[in-house]
DNA sequence: CTGTTAGCGCATTCAT
DNA sequence: ATGAATGCGCTAACAG
């Protein structure tokens, strides 16, 4: 592959002044620069950043880490920091972790390994020992998605508890009062706020939450969900954690013979697009992910840049509850 | 951030040792190797791959780019490139073209200045330039999906055409003798090739094709099929050349009051998986998406490592037909 | 078994 | 306006 020194060579002039054209042009003479110009094309040489980024210290790339990337989700994310990165003159690299946290500390080493400027983490959990290893190695982390209480980082996220509990007020306000709540994983942070907030509505109701936590697959949802809507007192309302969990527990409900929303309602974290879904389309907390990722993204590039250099801010944004053809109002009991 | 030599002088040894550490440990001394992994613990040492990748020449990182990462397609693709290139001890980063040419090649450029060991790439359009800048740089590449005739190159894909003709054989074989045909963009080969092996499938029924170029999107399915379901002789069949258009279809279809697949039978490539739709649940060709990723990084892979060094390999995968509830007998005419 | 020298490609600094 | 020397972090080749 070519190098500056062959282009160097072939245009009859130093390393250094190839190396001028390409960053400071007009610190060349017109003739020079031309010649060089030509000599680029014609050995179609591209300037190698690994030799610029162990010089600078610097390689104008950013990581984002997300943990699924089967999940829509994961995509909005992907176009919001890599439009912000653009922007900023940053390139994006992106890495996903199965959800598994060895294989997040796996992927976190060899992105410090290439020496990625910056990271973009939504973290699989909210211990504070994958946002240390990075801040060990002195690189600026913005965390999406969950609050961090043990670490001093910035965070940008929704309001988890309080969209749970709107999510249930939509249901109990439709007259339903056996809601039954299937969420994630307990050992993840978004789950247990979610089943939380979804508690917090059902008891200012006095009435009996009753949550399952499961994982967030459609197998899940499914299973769950059937065990629930098999009961001989069936809940006539389900609030899901996320939009797997949503889409199996449709499933089950329909090969349960039960109708969507003639006898249960469903409401639903993390609502899909109604591109990729024709019938029933979930009422659910709509999550602005795109902006989300977009502003931690730019708060990131602010650190980097030295452009604030205080303490960890948490941007809280709000989300917005969307009415579609999956609830309606109870049925008689 | 620390470096080897931080390291060396930590440990008193010299820092062609620490690398020796790293690298190849048994050619140290047991002493000197833990006294060096105590110093790399202690100072959260992290080797830099920038200063690896000049020395050796080589980044251990090869490229997956594909044109549109909204498309569930993409998350195949690249749960499959990743699977197989971190079998063969290699990273994967992922760009995305936003399916145009020129942000294509400026991907495709910055991945040659970060010195990517070789390029899987899902092309834009089939048209010789984007292989040939990658392989005057030197770089190995295999092309996804699309056949190269100009180039000498690598390919893995399906046969698109004799897909398409399965496709319509279906709806035939339904009895369907008005079936239309909604295509994406002219300009794309696969459009084209899957709207031929349609219309040899008519011509072989004696029936006349009628193709609808449109592009790939939920609203350009939409419209043309509004348009052809509103004509007086409606088609009873539809096949489409991709998912987001048999969703606007779909759409289409419901909005005018026709019931699939009572009215209207829906024959799609690249039928999405069942978690992502409830009903209709669309018949069609299913490519082993994650499997050509698969084989085309391990092709590639082989030809970095020089195990590989011949002409240009075209393997095709075959393509199944998956049939489900969008498709049923022709109603009566 | 360990250390020294040198160079991968690039740009900063200083000289011309 | 251009060039030469130097070093970013790393390791192959050689020396000890």
């Amino acid at each position: 592959m070519t190098t500056i020194r062959d282009v160097a060579r072939h245009a009859s002039v130093a390393p250094m002044t190839v190396s001028r054209v390409i960053n400071q042009p007009e610190t060349v003479a017109p003739e020079t620069r031309r010649r060089v110009e030509l000599s680029i094309e014609a050995l179609h040489y591209v300037p190698n950043l690994l030799g610029q980024g162990l010089r600078f210290k610097r390689t104008m790339v950013i990581a984002l880490v997300v943990s699924d990337i089967s999940n829509p989700f994961a995509i909005k994310q992907i176009l919001g920091a890599s439009n912000a990165a653009r922007d900023q003159g940053f390139n994006v690299i992106f890495a996903h972790t199965s959800a598994s946290p060895t294989e997040e500390l796996a992927q976190l080493r060899s992105l410090v390994e290439r020496r990625v400027d910056g990271v973009v983490l939504s973290p699989v959990l909210n211990t504070p020992d994958t946002t240390d290893f990075l801040q060990k190695q002195g690189l600026p982390v913005t965390i999406m998605d969950y609050p961090m209480p043990e670490n001093d980082v910035d965070t940008v996220r929704c309001d988890s508890i309080s969209a749970a509990r709107g999510l249930t007020e939509h249901l109990l306000a439709l007259g339903h009062s056996r809601i039954a709540m299937i969420s994630g994983p307990e050992s993840i942070v978004t789950a247990r706020e979610r089943a939380d907030g979804y508690a917090k509505a059902m008891r200012a109701s006095k009435l009996e939450p009753l949550v399952v936590f499961s994982d967030y697959s459609p197998e899940g949802g499914y299973r769950v969900a059937h065990e629930l809507l098999s009961a001989s007192t069936r809940p006539t309302g389900l609030v899901t954690a996320n939009n797997f969990i949503a889409l199996g527990a449709g499933r089950a409900a329909i090969d349960l013979g039960l109708t969507i929303p003639d006898d249960l309602s469903i409401a639903t974290f993390d609502s899909l697009s109604p591109d990729s879904v024709l019938d029933p389309f979930f009422t659910g907390v709509v999550q602005p992910v795109e902006a989300i990722a977009s502003r931690a993204t730019t708060m990131l590039i602010e650190r980097i840049r030295g452009e604030y250099t205080g303490a960890g801010r948490d941007v809280v944004l709000p989300s917005t509850l969307e009415i579609h053809s999956s609830t309606a109002s109870a049925p008689p009991l």
